[in-house]
RNA sequence: GGAAGGUUGGCAGAGUGGUCUAAUGCGCCGCACUUGAAAUGCGGUUGAGGAGAAAUCCUCUCGGAGGUUCGAAUCCUCCACCUUCCGCCA
């Protein structure tokens, strides 16, 4: 949710922000006209109440019961108004940082740099899944047998590999002030939607809906983290205040239907270390750096190839003010000519989600007025996404025998070295 | 699943229809006293919104949403959550 008394001040830099996100810059325009109606019934409605009560004070009755009907009209409409105003401010997006290029969609997002060799063959490199499948490390077929399409079994090492990789990434965070947790990943409603998820329409189809039990499952431990603390009022010394979160995390890839169909890189259930961090609002853009260098070091850590992405206003989504990736290279795809894909993603969600979970912090400014309450800003990112990681390994670890190796790093978790 | 009891400001806790703009205590902030601190005394201390150049004024806020009433923390309805006991269960 968008500050509304900067909405008021700064009409044109919403619409532009708003515009840049794809969305309708008209929203804005909706939203003021919608808002001075607001303003001028609520001052009515203020100034007979205000009268109403003098009445009710002195007794006189009959006076007071008359404007109580009066009220009521007013009140009726006052609300109604107040229904679609609220609609329009929750539709209205986050807006980009001044240094997030401006771009239509995926294909304008601007590459940072690539860091990492890429693994030279003296061999045709195979896909993950084919590898996986003669080491009897992932059964898709049976998935399939046993809930449809877009599941997969974890065997063997593999399995073994997924708790050797949460604990890498657990305790590069905790290094970094992260605090570990595993969230609850059902919430309610009201929470999904001040994560700023599913008032999007294109979001309502992404998640899983309980609906006896009115809970919602997460597409990410984000969901779960960031609600912890809302209604809460931070000491200013408490921040920042930073989560390592493992979770399952549960999409329905509704709007996704023949992409990447085949094997585990786009499925209904995956296992993720989420970093999460609330923080001092000037001090987002810093933390935004440092949970990109995370994600970085985790990656040079297995030696994995990749390069990182600075997101288009295009392809922010709703929340976010600046977005990062990371892809990773996978030799084994396109054909064996090899192609990048997403491993990573941290974004800078500002004080967005933070105005709609009210999750404020005491300032110790003085030039605050009143008792110093602002918003905290909330940042998330990507430590490991456990699936996409497994392919990640596979592909760049492979051998001319089919065996793969293990990055160094995890041995010391797993006490092999390759699998064959 | 069954039964009972709860939810009040940063915290504890009083309040069952009208100065409740919520007692009292703790905490916190300021001032006084003091060489300094403690103790003590005095004052302040929920948040949100609207009007105004400002001083300031007004409205809302006692888990949430409705309702009764001229008037609701207090009465009624629904919902959420918490605690305890029984049942079931990893």
């Amino acid at each position: 949710m968008l500050d509304i008394n900067f909405i008021r001040q700064n009409s044109e830099q919403v619409k532009k922000g708003v515009a840049a996100k794809n969305i309708k810059p008209q929203l804005a325009d909706d939203f003021l006209v919608l808002d001075k109606e607001w303003r001028e019934l609520v001052k009515e409605v203020d100034n007979l109440r205000a009268e109403q009560k003098k009445f009710s004070e002195a007794r006189e009755i009959e006076k007071a019961k008359e404007l109580k009907n009066k009220i009521q009209l007013l009140d009726d409409k006052l609300k109604q108004v107040e229904i679609e105003r609220h609609k329009i401010l929750y539709k209205l997006p986050n807006l980009p940082l001044e240094d997030v290029p401006v771009g239509k969609n995926e294909r304008d997002n601007v590459v940072l740099y690539e860091i990492g060799k890429k693994p030279e063959f003296d061999f045709q490199p195979k896909d993950y899944l084919e590898l996986a499948e003669k080491l009897d490390l992932i059964d898709i077929e049976r998935a399939s047998k046993v809930s449809g399409s877009r599941f997969g079994y974890l065997k063997n090492q593999a399995a073994l590999l997924e708790f050797a990789l949460i604990k890498l990434a657990l305790d590069t965070a905790i290094l970094k002030g992260f605090t570990p947790i595993i969230p609850p990943v059902m919430i309610k409603e009201e929470m999904m939607k001040g994560m700023g998820y599913i008032d999007r329409y294109e979001d309502q189809d992404e998640t899983y809906f309980l609906e006896k039990d009115k809970l919602y499952l997460v597409g990410t431990s984000e969901q779960s983290i960031g609600p912890m603390h809302s209604d809460e009022i931070f000491e200013e010394k408490e921040l920042p205040k930073r989560y390592a979160a493992f979770s399952n995390c549960f999409r329905s890839e509704a709007g996704s239907y023949g992409k990447d169909t085949k094997g585990i890189l786009r499925v209904h259930q995956f296992d993720k270390v989420e970093m999460f961090s609330f923080c001092l609002p000037e001090k987002s853009e810093e933390e935004h750096k440092l949970l990109l260098s995370i994600e970085e070091d985790l990656m040079q850590l297995l030696k994995l190839p990749y390069r990182a992405l600075n997101i288009c206003t295009g392809d922010l989504g709703g929340p976010a003010a600046k977005k990062y990736d990371i892809e990773v290279w996978l030799p084994g795809q396109n054909n064996g000519k090899g192609e990048y894909r997403e491993t990573h993603s941290t974004s800078n969600c500002t004080d967005f989600q933070a105005r709609r979970l009210n999750i404020r912090y005491r300032s110790q400014k003085l030039d605050v007025k009143g008792q110093g309450l602002e918003y905290i800003h909330t940042l998330n990112g990507t430590a490991f996404a456990i699936g996409r990681m497994l392919i990640a390994i596979i592909e760049n670890y492979q051998q001319k025998d089919g065996s793969i190796l293990i990055p160094e790093i995890l041995q010391k978790y797993l006490g092999f070295s390759e699998i064959k």
